[in-house]
Parts: C-alpha cells; sequence; structure tokens
DNA sequence: ACGCCGTAAGTTGTCCGACAAGATACTTAC
DNA sequence: GTAAGTATCTTGTCGGACAACTTACGGCGT
C-alpha cells in the first residue's frame, strides 16, 4: 500500500510546542542564556499540559538548546551555535547554504542501473534491482566543491520518473519531501580523507591528487526502512565540518 | 568555592532508569528490532511511574536507540548500531577501543605554558595565563595512529600538580572525571584533511605529505565553562569515523 | 555593623488516575 | 474467500498533587 500521500497529518502536539519554542529561541525572543518561564507559567501560555511541555522540552535539552537545572529553572544555552554542523545540517545545499554562499547544480545526469552487491547491501534490496543514480557536481558561488553521487531505490520514483529529473536541480531531500512525503529521520554518515583520482579530479576541475574529504552515507526515512545511499567527494578547503559531540552520558563498556 | 567534591549525588530517577534500559538493550535483554514491554506495564517493573519512564525513553529516543511508535508499541532500534561514532565516543581511547585495539600512550609529555590569544579565546581566560599542555602520540596495537596536543586552563590542577602526570598515561577525560570530579557536558569538534608537516610525520612515525585527519575540538563542562581545548592529527587509515545525523527536524533558514 | 544560618518561596522531578488518538488483530457480514 | 467493522492494545495528552532541590531573603548571634 504506497498510497500514503502528503494528508497535513495531525502532529503529537509536543512536536508542535517544539517547534514554536525553538523559533522563540532563534528569534530571540528567548535570548541566550536567560531563564524560561517557569513550566507551569510556560504550558499555560501554549495551551498544553505540563506533562506535553516538558515532553518538548526534552527534546530541547536533547538537542543541546536548552540547559534544565533542577529546583533552578530551564535556561537557554549560551550562544556558541555551531553553524556548519555535519550532524544537524543534512545535504550538501544546506552546508553551502549555512557557509553563506550560493549553492548550484553542473554537469547533473541522472540514469537507472542494477544495483551493485554492496549498494543492495545498503539499501535492502534484491542485487540486481534497479536504482536510481544521481550524480552532480555541487558548487558554492560557482566554484565546484563537491563531486555527489545519490542511489535510492528505483521502486521510489517507479510512478514518476519526471521525479528524476526534478533532482538534478534541487535538493534531493527537498524533493522526496515535497513530491513523495518523504522524509529523512536520521542518517548514518562515514568519512576520511583521500585524494582525488583522475575521474574526481577531471570533474571537479582540480590536480590529481588534490586534497578532498569522502563522506558516504545511508539515510533512513521514518519507519527505519533506507532511502538513500549517497557518496560525496568534498574539496577539503571548500568548508569545514564541525560536529556537536554529546556526553559521555552513556559509557560503552 | 572550588570544594564540591564527588558525593553520589541523588541522580533523577529517570536517569537511572534510562541506564537501566541502556544496559537491558545493550546487554541483548531487549533484542534489537523487538518491541519493548508496554508503559504501563515497563513502568511497573521498574517501580516507577508512567511519566519518569517517559521521560527515559524520550532520552533513548533522541539517542537513537528506540523509536517509538504512536498506537503501536516502542521497539528497540536495528541492529545498526555506530560502533566508532564521532558524536558518541569521547577521546580518543574510546575510539581506538570502539575499533577493538588495545590503545596505549607514547612520547608523553606536558608543560606549563603562558596561553596564546587564540588559545586563551577559546578557553574563555585571559591571554597569557597559564595553561597546561599535554602532548601524546596515541597507539593502536602498538602502531602509532594519532598525534594529540591538549590544552586546558592551569588553575584546574594548580592545586594538585600530580594530576598532570596522570594524564600522561590515561585518558584526560577519565582523570578530570576521577580525580576533579569534571564531568564534560558536551563538546564541539570540527574536522578536516591534511598533509602531515615535517614535525607531525616524525612524530607518527609516517612519511612527510601523508594523508591526515585534523580534529580540533572544545570540550565544556555542565555549567557550560570551556575545560579542554585538543587538537589531534589522525593517521587517515586508522579508523574510520561515523556521525549519526538527526533530523532535518529542525529547519534553518 | 558584619557574618552565619535557618527559613520561605519558587522551580523542576515524580507520582497517580483518567481519557483521547492511533494501530493492530480479530470477528463478523457479505 | 474477501472485506469491512469492531475490540483491544498502545502511545499521547491532560489535570492535580506532593517531594526534592535551588535560591534568596530575613533573623540571629557575635
Amino acid at each position: 500500500m504506497p498510497g500514503q500521500h502528503v494528508e497535513e497529518r495531525a502532529r503529537p502536539r509536543s512536536v508542535q510546542v517544539r517547534k514554536e519554542l525553538t523559533h522563540r529561541i532563534d528569534s530571540g525572543t528567548f535570548a541566550a542564556g536567560s531563564r524560561l518561564p517557569s513550566e507551569p507559567a510556560l504550558a499555560m501560555e501554549l495551551g498544553v499540559s505540563r506533562a506535553t511541555l516538558r515532553e518538548a522540552l526534552r527534546a530541547l535539552e536533547s538537542e543541546g538548546l536548552v540547559r534544565r537545572m533542577w529546583g533552578a529553572g530551564t535556561f537557554v544555552a549560551d550562544g556558541r551555535r555551531v553553524t556548519n554542523s555535519l550532524d544537524a545540517n543534512f545535504g550538501v545545499t544546506d552546508a553551502i547554504r549555512a557557509a553563506g554562499m550560493v549553492a548550484g547544480i553542473e554537469q547533473a545526469r541522472h540514469s537507472m542501473e542494477p544495483a551493485t552487491v554492496s549498494e543492495a547491501g545498503r539499501l535492502e534490496l534484491q542485487p540486481g534491482s534497479d536504482v536510481l543514480v544521481v550524480e552532480r557536481v555541487r558548487t558554492a558561488d560557482g566554484k565546484p566543491v563537491v563531486l555527489s553521487r545519490d542511489i535510492l531505490p528505483g521502486r521510489l520514483i517507479a510512478k514518476r520518473p519526471e521525479i528524476a529529473d526534478q533532482m538534478l536541480m534541487r535538493s534531493i531531500y527537498e524533493v522526496l519531501e515535497r513530491e513523495l512525503g518523504l522524509v529523512i529521520h536520521h542518517g548514518v554518515a562515514s568519512f576520511r580523507p583521500v585524494r582525488a583520482d583522475v575521474t574526481v579530479a577531471r570533474r571537479l576541475g582540480v590536480p590529481r591528487g588534490e586534497l578532498l574529504l569522502a563522506i558516504w552515507q545511508v539515510d533512513y526515512s521514518e519507519d527505519g526502512a533506507p532511502v538513500l545511499s549517497s557518496y560525496e567527494y568534498h574539496l577539503a578547503d571548500a568548508f569545514e565540518f564541525t560536529v556537536l559531540r554529546r556526553g559521555p552520558g552513556r559509557r560503552l563498556s
């Protein structure tokens, strides 16, 4: 049953509250470092119960936006917001825009191919199943900075092949969400430094052996199904990645 | 008032519950992909109210350990646990151990120096203040893999200079927590690929120009004060870093 | 007048009981 | 046999209440 179109489903109210509070913090209504109204007061103002508000606050705390102190109050985390954070910004487009540059796409092309064994494994498909492969060179202020190769199950666009064309010009995440109602819930990214080989160097217009950061990643939908497998080659000097490390709350063995 | 020794303060019960559930998941009592007992049942078994249990579950959900589905139940996240995750494992020691290798330390030395302007800025100190600098070469199964340079405010160990020696042999996070009661709450790490210069290459025993991953990071204590600034040079082939990317829940502008 | 300590107010943590909303599995009607 | 409807289970939300903790104020002794 692949129906399930975008139907403006009612989200849990705590999610609404979380968004509202995030907006107030981002907009400065709740200044950095300041204390939030007490839970009973905030709950009444937002028109939800204290339990629902606490649900939202717990989420914000785990995101590092607020800090709760027993008996003292809940405080907005001190400024120091990570701008180009690998674990917050999804996709190359967001990363480029977060760096204050204009994101563009060149040399875009897509094709339907049989999945290799490793790709099928990542996407939990039968080897040889059709997968859509989208290759693009991403530009920042017109200069090539990233070569990306995105792979997704062919069945996703089987009924609407024209969607593949849209992926050549826009963020894949954007297309997945707007055209297919597919929201990426989380992804697991790995990276390591590499040198540009002949193929990559030519596409990016840099000398062979240039320093690159290779990132490969699998994104999962809300129900835990793999949706997108991608490979990216970033110019080392293009932008700087940061990661917010939480913990060490849970210590492994 | 720097008293405040380790005094086994009573943690919120939800934290206890969270640890218990984490343990059960890690130990396999709750198998990957399986459904947890219902909230009322689990709450009764653990001897806490449903609200407290939900507080713990919310935390586990944000960590990606469980997935909650409205009306269906709460499920343990599918295996696929990130092993060497940059945003979960803190410190080189944990990273090496997570890769299944034996962590060691060589060429360790420490010194008290006046802080440079940039270092003082990162640690929010007066330029020229004394800082403790710890330089070490970390080994995995006896082979050098990381050159690290850790910088922390000198006042932290002013009254117990012998602590610096302990940092030469053990994880700095471990020493901070056990000897000073200082728990790192979060850190912000940045990284980029670099080539080994002469100095780094000699310390790590690799050719000049070898591929490295440079990671620099500032760690903060629970009250938001910067505690540790560190620089690390990782051999590109030593291990593979992964990051769990959440979202895109809150989209920035 | 100064400093110390106890107390009161405020805030978060936890608890209980109940109902609403969504999902699943079973039953029933065709 | 198939499909729709229903029963039941689960999570989401609500309201009120009390306990634990932090902070700040005021009284007390020196």
